[in-house]
RNA sequence: GCGGGUGUAGCUCAGUUGGUUAGAGCGCUUCCCUGUCACGGAAGAGGCCGAGGGUUCAAGUCCCUUCACUCGCGCCA
């Protein structure tokens, strides 16, 4: 018999009854009836009932092991009787007689930090000090096994389309993402640093260069900013992909039976199918969305739209000088139309209005329509024929309320597009059960940087701009795209890509047009600027994160409860106690010196 | 860095307007119980009420400071 087991604990049923077998496991639960023990067995597969009584000498001993104990049992397979078969349980039509037992693991003498066999919720801190006990609940344990299965689902769909399966460098040189990069001194170089990669973006394009033409990695990022609950402090992972001789539309192609065919394969994970969004995903040009839906990362399964009304404000006839101020300095009414709810009582609109004001907002201006009439507040400033064209532009008929917002157009916008999403929660219209894709195409290649009052790139400096050449010699920046686009669900950004620039004279112009001094391209991206002068095919690809992904599937709200061993907020790993200080041999043999705020000198010990 | 929330037993939480000895469930200890499956029952141990200061005859409760965790903002093209 093998030392540790014959079967798991998810294997026996009633076929194996009289067979002697032996599982391995914790103990999960115990049931003492005085003369008679019942212990359910778990391990990663599932749980057995095991059954001892007095008759058996062991049982005293047996008798005190505590719940988490790992435990090897020996035993006969012995049907249970209809009326003690356990439907809930894969293994409820049999138990395991226990004949001996053997304490595999140090017997549990400490109080359990958190409980297993619960699914209470504890606080973060304990469940990430003691993951390890939170990785053997239920819950988190499923969501790493679908994590890991989503991973090599999404690996198994890019090999069958050809892509190969890269490894790059973790110790490399800073990238040209906008974070902060997490730097590892140099020992052989002093006062050089190495930049963990914020993405593998330059190698995956360098790799097109050197013709492989269809890239993918599972690939860790590392960024050092602030976590947020769809953020994991410092580092995560995406599905990196790179094409060579592609079009956008390539790349939409290939990524959307990958995308679509994951989540279809794991749309039931939580138990309720959840319906997805079939390809192709719908397309939204970022002005479009913007006005639409006052973001770049819209949420769908809301079916509200914004509509620009600021043609009303300024008739003549209009006469509501709230507005009209704001007008005529240039600023935009934006409209919300929200269907059948003028049956709504008056606090379905006061705690509307009184959100607004929570955000800083003057209030929410609205009308609602019954029959031929406006009414609320401000409609007695919009006569009939405004009205009319009111109903026109946002589609609003009887029984529809249509809510107002006005600002300078950058805040106008998003504020729209928050006032969406409180109003459709309100209403109780989005579907959760959805996954609803877009790709949000047309980025702005340019944009003001609100600090400096200059030019700078808005997304990807390595996009290729609609236009070439040609466009950033003879238009506006601003109103330059670029062939840059993400990837949606439900409201939050999946993916980032973009067609590439490969060619150094537009790569040159494009930095030039961003303030970076002649010569710039070449000292900060020598090997990819020397790699676009011997020949380069035009390529492009996109990333999507997967951490998110898993996320979604799991219809967990935090990304931590997809990650087997995740830092806290402030970037701590609780269970291995990094960041920490270390030696000063190890400070000197990579020429650091510590130059601390003072107050943390007494920390840093 | 800034704002919101939370902090009471090993864990999850309750604790009234400031008022006697701070409670419950799970877990732990001892005992009873031979068909449970969140087994049941009896008894018990376990508390610097996050920390420090203040108001008060009296503070878990009110005020100030501070720390920790968390959510958000800044940040993340």
């Amino acid at each position: 018999m093998h030392a540790y087991r014959t079967h798991t604990c998810n294997q026996l049923r009633a076929e194996h009854k009289g067979q002697t077998v032996k599982i391995s496991g914790w103990i999960h639960r115990k049931r003492d009836h005085g003369g008679l023990l019942f212990v359910d067995l778990r391990d990663h597969y599932g749980l057995t009932q095991c059954v001892i009584n007095t008759d058996n000498p062991m049982f005293p001993a047996f008798e005190k092991l505590r719940l988490e104990n790992v435990v090897s049992i020996t035993g006969e397979v012995v049907a249970r009787t209809p009326e003690t078969v356990n439907k809930h349980l894969p293994t409820g039509e049999i138990e395991v007689k226990l004949k001996t037992f053997d304490l595999l693991s140090a017997p549990v003498t400490d109080m359990l930090p958190l409980q297993v066999n619960t699914d209470e919720p504890y606080g973060e801190e304990v469940r990430l000090r003691y993951r390890f006990l939170d990785l053997r609940r239920d819950v988190l344990h499923r969501n790493i096994v679908l994590r890991c299965d989503v991973i090599s689902s999404l690996r198994r769909r890019m090999i069958e389309q050809g892509f190969l399966e890269f490894q790059t460098p973790i110790l490399t040189a800073s990238s040209p993402e906008g974070a902060r990069d997490f730097l590892v001194p140099s020992r052989l170089h002093p006062g050089k640093f190495y930049a963990l990669p914020q993405a593998p973006q330059q190698f995956k394009q360098l790799l097109m260069m050197s013709g492989f033409d269809k890239y993918f990695q599972i690939a860790p990022c590392f960024r050092d900013e602030d976590a947020r609950a769809d953020r994991t402090a410092g580092e995560f992972y995406q599905l990196d992909v790179e094409r060579s001789f592609v079009t956008q539309d390539d790349i939409f192609a290939t990524m959307e039976p990958v995308i679509y065919g994951v989540f279809e394969e794991f749309s039931n994970f939580t138990g309720k199918k959840f319906e997805v969004s079939k390809p192709p995903f719908v397309r939204i040009p970022y002005d479009e969305s913007m006005l639409k839906y006052g973001n770049d990362k819209p949420d769908l399964r809301n079916p509200l739209v914004i509509t620009d009304v600021t043609s009303v404000f300024k008739r003549d006839d209009v006469t509501f000088n709230a507005f009209k101020s704001v007008l005529e300095k240039g600023g935009v009414v934006r409209a919300i139309r929200a269907p059948k709810v003028s049956d709504r009582p008056r606090s379905f609109f006061d705690k509307l209005n009184d959100w607004a004001k929570g955000e800083g907002a003057v209030g929410l201006g609205y009308v609602v329509f019954e029959g031929a009439e406006g009414k609320g507040p401000i409609a007695k400033f919009i006569p009939a024929a405004a009205q009319e064209e009111l109903k026109k532009l946002t589609g609003a008929g009887s029984g529809d309320a249509v809510f107002f917002v006005c600002d300078m157009v950058e805040k106008a916008a998003p504020f729209a597009g928050k006032a969406r999403t409180k109003i459709a929660e309100e209403m109780d219209i989005i579907d959760k059960h959805k996954f609803i894709f877009s790709w949000i195409v047309d980025f702005p290649m340019y944009e003001i940087n609100e600090k400096t009052g200059k030019v700078d790139f808005s997304h990807n400096p390595f996009s290729m701009p609609a236009g070439g050449l040609h466009a950033l010699n003879t238009q506006d920046p601003l109103k330059i795209k670029a062939y840059q686009y993400d990837c949606v669900l439900n409201g939050i950004e999946l993916a980032s890509g973009g067609i590439r620039n490969h060619v150094p004279e537009i790569m040159e112009r494009a930095f030039d047009i961003a303030g970076y001094p002649k010569g710039e391209v070449e000292t900060k991206f020598g090997g990819m600027y020397n790699a676009f002068k011997f020949g380069a095919p035009p390529h492009g690809g996109c990333a999507f994160g997967i951490d998110r992904m898993v996320m979604f599937l799991a219809d967990q709200k935090n990304v931590r409860e997809v990650i087997a061993f995740p830092m806290n907020q402030q970037a701590e790993d609780l269970l291995m106690n990094a960041p920490t200080t270390v030696e000063p041999n190890l400070l000197k043999d990579v020429h650091i010196k510590m130059d601390l705020p003072k107050a943390q000198i007494k920390a840093a010990g």
